[in-house]
DNA sequence: TATGAATGAGATTTCATTCAT
DNA sequence: CATGAATGAAATCTCATTCAT
């Protein structure tokens, strides 16, 4: 079956260039910018190819989007193995965010298409990016759930904390931090400001979270 | 000349019309959902007449970012008078945007019409809301910043605070919190929750500055 | 009847001043660029009442072909009283263009309008511009028509020449100049360079229409 | 592969098919007043569709412009291989503009899409149809430069010619005999009275231009 | 599998003209 | 006499999506 072996993988390889190019072009000219036309031509296919490999524009951004977390995801499960406690589990999320934003430039393009699949409520057609519990973001904050979850529960973090909800918040703070800096034209992100004010943020939110117990030392991040 | 009154402010009530319905289909469908068509259809004019009051679809946009930010503002100067040190200033200015928003809806446009205008990088019109400085989401940092500095100056905040970068994120901050929620259809929007969610990123973010002397009963909201 | 004269002459000078102001805002800014808000504003009017004074914007325009026209009429009738034959007669046409243009922009005005009208036929309304033999063009062709035949007759325009349909080439081209000119913005209009222009052109029609007979020194134009 | 040829050749029909019926409907009710749809009912396709062929409809009208000078061009061009001096390069250049007439009515367009591009200045968007001496008017314009300077050389024009300057003249004194027969409908278009007319203009600019020594017959231009 | 070709539906904006007051 | 207000009709252009080949 060597045949259909190649042929399925080179089908996927196609597939994944259309992704690239269109990850390419977000990054470089912002998510509404960009027409199924301006993805064909940089994918050198013909727009009809593109429907060939996925259903819609919006399949195409859900799948950027979806890869995207999942990648975070994977980068931040791999180093929160190392965590002794919960609040240092925090920390780790935060040098996650902070590593992955160096590492890797994708996560501009998430809140980018967040923002463009749910620009404020619109006659919400069900099954735009999936369901519930598979949309990226959902899986990320049940990540963010049980970091939080864990601090509860050894003390590390202020009892009063509620990990649902903070967790929400939490999102949507990162979230929003990203979109900011994303909202800047590709050559005027500066990638040591974006960093400088993450960190800002995420220290005011480690002091806000933490157990008053905390020992000084751990409520600030290291400059990477 | 009581006619020439009557004119203009019956010509004002026509324009506030324009606004009002226009606030009124963005609240219920989402800014990009919203054509000048669906403004004229539900102010009962013409198209063509919209153009009599407003040079523009943005420029109709914009009154309403303006109008909406210069309230808060005007909400929140008022009360800002009673601040008797910085850190009452920042609860409340945290009260006041938990008071705004149960008071007027109108918060949620906010973010919905930034969104619009600034909808990640593009070929940027300069003058399209305004200059910089005039620009509603300056006119709130602005205020921002002036609390953060006197609680820096009184030492009721964190030292390590820089009233300017902390203004940013709390602005970008707070446009998230009222983003996230705007982003739920209308009938969906459960003012509670809301006011809870608010309440309690407010509180995160309040102990997360406050200098570490505070005392305890200063760093929680009180529920209205 | 004091009164009744009065408020005659008054709305005739109101008449006066739109066709002055329309004027005005033409030989800036061109026939198709104004608007009859253009020209309201600027006669401080309303839209309405310019509808008071005349029946279309077509009729304005058409009344400033006309009194352009009249007065180009006038002032080359006037000088064409001294012309001793038919050949000394067209020079004097030619000085009056010269002159006229010298001493009046207005002319620029002519063509700019004439074309409006007729931009290539369209769907012709007979009444546009009033009748064949009123309108504008059509009394200045006349006036050729006369100069030329004059010169036929005496014999000091070789004989070939049949007035009418050389008039129609003459007034097509005399036309023709000045349309050219006025396609410059007003600021851009060198007068020296336009003046020239037509006295080269108007050197070489000369020349080809007079007899072979004719003394040289009548068949140059002096720089005035 | 002749199906990519076929593919090409077909495209390039529908392509001509467009031009042909905006020039169609240009010639019959002139430039002004046909609009994208017109042009898209009467070849049969969608507006959208015009707009894969064409990136504008200023482009559209360019293009057609363009070829029709490019073809009177290239008819000139091979006739006046024929000449033995100046002067009857020249009449050459005035058969020319009879013959290419008699043949191909396209002429008419020539100005009227002239005068759309230029109705009387405008802010000039620098590129509209290109650059300065790509444009179809520079091109034939220098076309008659050459003509003019050869007789001025060889002293069968007048000395007194500048042919820069007389070559300004002479496009725009044929342009506007075209633009005024184009002026008629079409149907009121009168091809032998066009031609007399044309004719009879050229035969004043020959004797106006011609060297007096020229011999007589030289003079007149045969009818075709 | 790939694509060239086509399009429907919609967006914003402009302007001469009318009419009640 | 003057005008504020309103509008119908049009114009250009864009884009995701479909379909026959």
């Amino acid at each position: 079956m060597g045949i259909a072996e190649r042929k399925k993988r080179e089908k996927e390889e196609r597939r994944k260039r259309i992704l690239d190019v269109a990850k390419e072009l977000i990054l470089d000219h912002g998510v509404t910018a960009i027409s199924m036309q301006d993805i064909a031509d940089a994918a050198e296919f013909s727009k009809a190819t593109l429907y060939l490999y996925f259903q819609s524009k919006e399949a195409i951004l859900a799948d950027i989007l979806g890869t995207s977390a999942d990648a975070f995801i994977a980068y931040t499960e791999e180093r929160l193995k190392s965590a002794t406690d919960g609040l240092r589990a925090i920390r780790i999320l935060w040098d996650s965010y902070l590593g992955f934003f160096a590492e890797s430039p994708d996560i501009f393009i998430f809140t980018g298409i967040k923002n463009y699949f749910d620009p404020g409520f619109r006659p919400a057609k069900e099954d735009d990016v999936g369901v519930e519990a598979d949309r990226p973001e959902s899986k990320i904050r049940r990540l963010i759930v049980r970091v939080l979850r864990r601090g509860c529960e050894d003390g590390t973090l202020e009892a009063s904390i509620d990990p649902d909800k903070i967790a929400r918040i939490i999102l949507m703070i990162t979230t929003a931090i990203i979109d900011d800096a994303a909202r800047l034209p590709r050559e005027d992100r500066d990638a040591e400001l974006i960093r400088d004010s993450m960190q800002s943020t995420f220290e005011i939110l480690l002091r806000g979270m933490a157990a008053s117990s905390t020992e000084r030392s751990l409520l600030s991040l290291s400059p990477q």
